[in-house]
RNA sequence: GGGCUCUUAGCUCAGCUGGUUCAGAGCACCUGCCUUACAAGCAGGGGGUCACUGGUUCGAAUCCAGUAGGGCCCA
């Protein structure tokens, strides 16, 4: 039957995962193997596939597939997130699409589209996954808001309420008017945005004088309660204690004075915004000023914005500053860029905001995560990380987990008065009015004398206990499974939230069993376009992965995307690497059909098929050591691409060759079964980075047995110790064919042209003549004395090699090429000489570097001696 | 503004605790080949003052300091 001589990914990669899945072998159960455990960074339930889920989930499964041919019990644990915020912002669009306002729903009723939207969608990425390759344990799928996830959230919001480490307090929070949520501070990304600064006249109340403040904005006047100057600047001193008018308002407000303001920046004047500016809060609250919210939850200027009730932020910056202009209230305005801190999920800016929020006392956690890192309990790779995360514990805040979303883990709390500390926190309704009852006495409270808090927490409030939840852990603590599965061999996830998740997870993990969720944290770098900008919709330079998928096979864009991506690094993403990575896929398949294609009968092994069995041999041990410590330290790019070169150079460019039959198709039966194990084994130690390809060659080289799948295949063991011996003598070998083949092409000479060749010196392996003969097409290999006529010499190590050419040699060329290796070699000896003749560094030197010195002398001593030997002979001529 | 980090070939990166003339890989590029597995291929080739300046050392891509430029995080 003839086979096609392009490899098609499309059938061969929906076939396999069927089959894999029918056979279950993503499924884990605990036994008595040594467990490895993955837990995926759960995407958002209504996301879809974008690159960085590729990289990430790619390199999950390479781990788990590796961890899963070394006969471990690996379990990749899948499962989305419900991401508040993001997912909230998706229906409320969904809603308003359809002509419904989210404040037209209750809550229960704005809820159940939620959970809607979420079983639409929620499957899609997961699909993605499959489509992918991912080998997850299905069955497992888990979801942070379900019912074991919701229950272990809310048994640790009241233990750590119990445990006091739970509080409500005022604070500034950043809220977000869009989403209508306030976000933490890890959440808020601060970004250049060029503006105007402002330079408004406060007209002094007792003189026609007034003091000018510099401010980006203008529209929160209304919120001012005070204008300030540093107590030191001479200018205004004078000032201290007046009062003035804030433009617009019209209101009278006190001139105060405090070191926090910068002399240097603006006129050196502040105008104090308590309620609206985290730093003006700090002094407001120092100096007992009045706070005035000025701005709606909406972004909206209430009454305290008098004529501008009811207009967006923005809009009253534009119209104030005409106010402003007629009555003569503007100095100017100029050109300014300043940071302003815009929300993650939605984009807007932020509005800092007085708000009562719910937190979380940090200080001991952190310390818990700081000393894991720092004891190694968990690495960090690239360990380079280590130096943030260390920087953001040092100087945590107290984490705010409560967001004004319906989506997410309703807070168990309820309120039976309106002052701030008027609330009980419980498991539920019953509990709540008896520790009510407790707490106030009365005894005539019913249920429906408590408020429910209407509040979510911050998704990550749930995700953090990912690694323990997942396996019921919170809610059945030691249950077979938590007790088999954690810790977790490794988490795998981007850097951007190392602070949101990862060290808080690290905190849950040491807080609620007092162990570490995982051992490794491997961090992937952001895949980014070519020219370095990050994949953004907006940008339209993400490609789609599934078209990716369509067009080069899922195995081509996973091998293209390890091929680059070392561990930490971005990867500027080009399709040309997916082209990289279907040409290998490609190269497999074609090494594939050569070798199917040969007729097995019993004869003798040529000398070429049993010298290249055994160098194969050894060059595969060799290869095992090496891969055996690429994934030690999670250097996957590493282990792939010295698997591609020894599956293309060694195993095509030089064994397939070498046990190539000469003319027919007939092959030995020794030799052809080797060629198969070989085969074999290359495929199962690249099978973690190219499962379908893998699996497909696997059933192509033999029959199998029912159940006889490379997922399950063994990891192979290095059997011998690696002959480093035989590989020299090969390297050797291969320089010499290099040489010839090169001046072929330079002499313009037909591959299949035999030629002669013999050679002089020391340090020819006679082993490697059938490998010489055979790959650069000679006739057998002679010792020489002399240089025949006609014949071009090459140097390879310490041996003359001359190739015999039925045509007049160029002795010119020939010489000056002796003569650039001759200077060459002296130049090294130079060098050599003058650290041997530099009594400093004989004497400090470590005898083993003297040594090694002493041999480099010696051998360039010899060469040069050949050299010049051969080029007195060239000369005479 | 504070902290961290990086700069090696056109691109993406290796180069471990200084020591082979150590400057390397893949891709890209150039030349010649449709050689009976593969043109998604084969054979060959060119290409780098290791950002710059100074220091330590017998010896520096590697260690230290400064300069320039990039990135990340935090205010």
């Amino acid at each position: 039957m003839e086979i096609p001589s392009r490899y098609s990914a499309s059938g061969v990669e929906s076939k396999w995962y069927q089959h894999w899945l029918s056979k279950n072998y993503f499924h884990s159960e605990p036994d008595d193997r040594e467990p490895f455990t993955i837990l995926i960074p759960p995407p958002n339930v209504t996301g879809v596939l974008h690159m960085g889920h590729m990289l990430n989930n790619t390199i999950q499964d390479v781990l788990i597939r590796k961890a899963r041919m070394e006969g471990k019990n690996a379990l990749w644990v899948p499962g989305t997130d419900h991401a508040s915020i993001a997912t909230e912002a998706k229906v409320v669009a969904m809603l308003k699409a359809k002509g419904i306002d989210k404040s037209d729903l209750s809550r229960d009723e704005f809820l159940e589209h939620a959970w809607d939207w979420t079983h639409k969608h929620g499957g899609i990425i997961i699909d993605q996954l499959k489509r992918l390759g991912a080998s997850c344990d299905w069955e497992r799928l888990v979801f942070t808001m379900d019912e074991t996830r919701n229950a272990s959230v809310k048994k640790v919001f009241l233990d750590l309420y119990d445990k006091g480490l739970i509080y409500r307090g005022i604070r500034m929070v950043n809220w977000d008017p869009e989403a209508q949520t306030t976000v933490s501070d890890e959440e808020v990304i601060h970004k250049e945005i060029s503006g105007k600064l402002y330079y408004l006249k406060y007209k002094l109340t007792k003189s026609n004088e007034y003091l000018t403040v510099a401010t980006t904005r203008p529209e929160t006047v209304f919120g001012d309660t005070a204008v300030c100057v540093n107590p030191e600047d001479s200018r205004y001193k004078k000032f201290i204690g007046e009062t003035v008018i804030v433009p617009a308002a019209g209101r009278e407000v006190r001139v105060i004075s405090d070191d926090y303001v910068d002399p240097e920046f603006g006129t050196g004047i502040l105008k104090i915004t308590p309620a609206h500016d985290v730093n003006d809060y700090e002094i407001g609250k120092k100096h007992h000023l009045e706070f005035i919210d000025s701005i709606n939850d909406d972004g909206k200027l209430n009454h305290h914005g008098m004529q501008y009730e009811g207009m967006d932020r923005f809009e009253v910056r534009k119209k104030i500053v005409s106010e402003l202009e007629e009555k003569d209230l503007l100095l100017k305005a100029e050109d300014y860029v300043n940071k302003v801190g815009t929300s993650e999920r939605t984009g807007s800016v932020i509005e800092p905001k007085m708000s009562v929020q719910w937190f979380l006392n940090m200080k001991n956690l952190a310390k818990l995560a700081l000393d894991a890192v720092d004891n190694n309990e968990v690495s960090l790779i690239p360990t380079k990380f280590g130096n943030s995360y260390r920087h953001w514990l040092e100087n945590v805040r107290d984490w705010n987990i409560s967001r004004q979303l319906y989506w997410g883990h309703e807070i168990p709390a309820w309120y039976y008065g309106d002052g701030i500390d008027d609330y009980v926190v419980a498991e539920n309704e019953d509990d709540a009015l008896n520790k009510t009852i407790q707490v106030t006495g009365n005894k005539l409270l019913e249920i429906s004398d408590l408020r429910k808090d209407q509040d979510t927490l911050d998704t990550w409030f749930s995700s953090w206990l990912w690694p323990i939840s997942v396996f019921d852990g919170i809610i059945n603590p030691g249950n077979p499974e938590i007790e088999y599965y954690y810790p977790t061999n490794v988490l795998v996830t981007a850097p951007d939230i190392i602070f949101f998740w990862v060290a808080r997870m690290i905190m849950a993990g040491y807080e609620y069993l007092e162990k570490r969720p995982f051992h490794h944290v491997y961090f992937t770098g952001m895949v980014r376009d070519k020219k370095g900008r990050k994949m953004s919709k907006s940008l339209g330079n993400s490609p789609d992965p599934i078209k990716l998928m369509d067009e080069y096979g899922a195995d081509a864009v996973r091998a293209g995307m390890l091929l680059t991506a070392p561990a930490g690094n971005d990867i500027p993403f080009d399709v040309a690497l997916c082209e990289q990575g279907r040409n290998f896929a490609n190269k497999i398949w074609n090494a594939m059909r050569l070798v199917r294609g040969w007729e097995v009968v019993e004869k003798e092994q040529t000398e070429a098929a049993f010298m290249a069995n055994k160098w194969m041999n050894a060059r595969l041990n060799s290869e095992l050591e090496l891969l055996e410590e690429s994934f030690k330290r999670f250097r996957l790019s590493e282990a792939l691409m010295s698997l591609y070169k020894l599956i293309w150079d060694d195993f095509c460019g030089y064994y397939l060759e070498l046990i190539k039959p000469d003319g027919g198709k007939e092959i030995d039966a020794g030799t052809y079964e080797q060629a198969i194990s070989f085969f074999e084994e290359l495929m199962i130690m690249l099978h973690p980075f190219m499962p379908f390809l893998t699996e497909e060659m696997w059933h192509v080289l033999r029959d199998r047995a029912e159940g006889d799948d490379i997922i399950i295949g063994k990891w192979p063991k290095r059997k011998e110790a690696v002959d480093e011996h035989l590989l020299n003598d090969f390297k050797h070998a291969s320089k010499v064919i290099g040489e010839i083949r090169g001046l072929r092409s330079k002499e313009g000479l037909s591959p299949k042209k035999d030629l002669k060749v013999s050679y002089k010196g020391v340090g020819h392996p006679e082993q490697m003549d059938v490998v010489v003969e055979k790959l650069a097409n000679t006739s057998s290999i002679q010792v020489s004395n002399e240089k025949p006529a006609q014949s071009v010499e090459i140097l390879v190590g310490h041996v003359h090699y001359f190739v015999e050419l039925d045509k007049e040699i160029d002795a010119e060329a020939e010489l000056s090429k002796m003569k650039e290796e001759l200077s060459y070699h002296e130049g090294f000896l130079n060098s050599v000489m003058k650290k041997l003749s530099n009594q400093r560094f004989v004497n400090n030197a470590p005898e083993k570097v003297v040594e090694i010195e002493r041999k480099k002398k010696e051998d360039a001593e010899r060469k040069i001696e050949m050299l010049q030997e051969r080029i007195s002979l060239l000369t005479k001529k």
